[in-house]
DNA sequence: ATTTACTACTTGTATATACAAGTGCAAATT
DNA sequence: AATTTGCACTTGTATATACAAGTAGTAAAT
């Protein structure tokens, strides 16, 4: 009787998902706060919490005096921020496909963020896909988790579904935030060979850290993106 | 009688230097809300408002029915998310040269970010910047801000101080949020000199807008940073 | 001795309310 | 006609309060 989400949290997707089907359209006024609040039933510190966890996202932004205006999507691919519910790596023309199927193995030595003993004993659940975006590849992630009761993660598909979604409906896993770092790197002959690009081509590394609501429960993904056509965006 | 900073940010100032001077370490509990109500004359909500700020930006993680928990400073450039008072690059140890002096020019065609008429008509104050991180250089940043309201701009000196300090002080500017782009290239001839590294040496690039309380009011920077050494960290 | 239950703390969520401050438009004044 | 004033709206900030839910230690029961 905990992890039911909270109502500002149900608006926000709501408000969320209007907006990316274009019931509010870039440069519309959302409806004001009062009148979230009636159409509701919440009060209005219900509805800011909701707005601003919007506004942090970018997709409204909130004039004094005014009312909230939504924004026109960025025009890269989102992934610096993301909302604790669904993964924010872009949403439409997204494929994904799995190249390494899960399976269990010891954590690499020198691993990119530093391990609890029980992680590091546990050993981890290793992965690689390669996204689309428009049928080009522009991501090469390799995700690790924790093998701490994840029962029969390894035999399930991971083709065109999200991680983010996996998580929470089978094993009531949401994100609630993490850590990321981020450097420009050579393409080494594996990169070469999955996005089609020549040696020497700079390739982007994020190495992300995310941290969920099951207490010290975090997983790991080293995602490695190619930014010639499709540059990294994000909101501060 | 508008622009007076919120208790709120008050509180988050004055908690966000305590925890930076070592006042409260990293693993130690800060005080609870309810103290931090006592303490400072200000009620929950207040004093949560603080406490979310300091949890986004990663100084504190808030743990229910413990406390909030003083974070460990992450090991890279921060730089991903900043505050608004203050810049979020670094902090110790930084060193920051004029390499270009501010000049006002037009902008440049095909600029990174969409400009208003009004901006394009007014022209941009350009200048160019290398900052050290342990006398190593890791950022040459470009900035562009637009011709409008400065006084006596140009003949500041930039070398070791913060552009957010210098606007928020004789301008009353304070930057409330912004957009960013991340790629990754190759270093051209320019970058190669200015950071001592070979021909396709892979660099970050990072588009930044930055926008204030003046409405209408943005200012740019193009940030090149060699993540050879440093990368860049951040939460979301 | 081990387990259980309780208690006193913590943060999380939600309501209700009040006033300050910015925006835009219409009405009143000049 | 042009300017000013005022009003009705918006979001921003702040207070006061209540209960839910997680944590950790202690006391009680087995």
């Amino acid at each position: 009787m905990c992890a039911q989400t909270p109502r500002y949290r149900e608006l926000y997707e709501k408000l969320r998902k209007h907006i990316l089907e274009g019931v509010y359209k870039p440069g519309d006024l959302l409806p004001s706060e009062n009148e979230l609040c009636a159409v509701n039933q919440v009060t209005r510190p219900t509805v800011r919490q909701a707005l601003n966890l919007l506004a942090n996202e970018g997709y409204i932004k909130k004039r004094q005096g005014l009312g909230s205006v939504v924004q026109s999507p960025p025009r890269g691919v989102g992934i610096l921020s993301l909302s604790g519910t669904t993964s924010a790596i872009g949403s439409d023309n997204l494929k994904t496909e799995a190249i390494v199927k899960p399976n269990v193995r010891p954590w690499p030595p020198n691993f990119i963020f530093e391990l609890t003993e029980v992680e590091r004993e546990s050993g981890c659940i290793y992965f690689e896909r390669l996204r689309f975006v428009n049928d080009i590849p522009i991501f090469y992630d390799i995700s690790y988790l924790p093998n701490i009761n994840l029962p029969r993660f390894t035999s399930r598909s991971l083709n065109n579904v999200s991680l983010f979604d996996i998580l929470r409906e089978h094993y009531q896993i949401q994100v609630k935030g993490g850590e990321q770092n981020i450097l420009a790197i050579k393409a080494d002959e594996r990169i070469q060979e999955h996005f089609g690009v020549k040696k020497n081509h700079p390739i982007l590394r994020l190495d992300r850290k995310m941290e969920t609501n099951r207490e010290g429960f975090s997983f790991y993904s080293q995602i490695y993106c190619n930014t010639e056509d499709y540059r990294l965006t994000g909101r501060f």
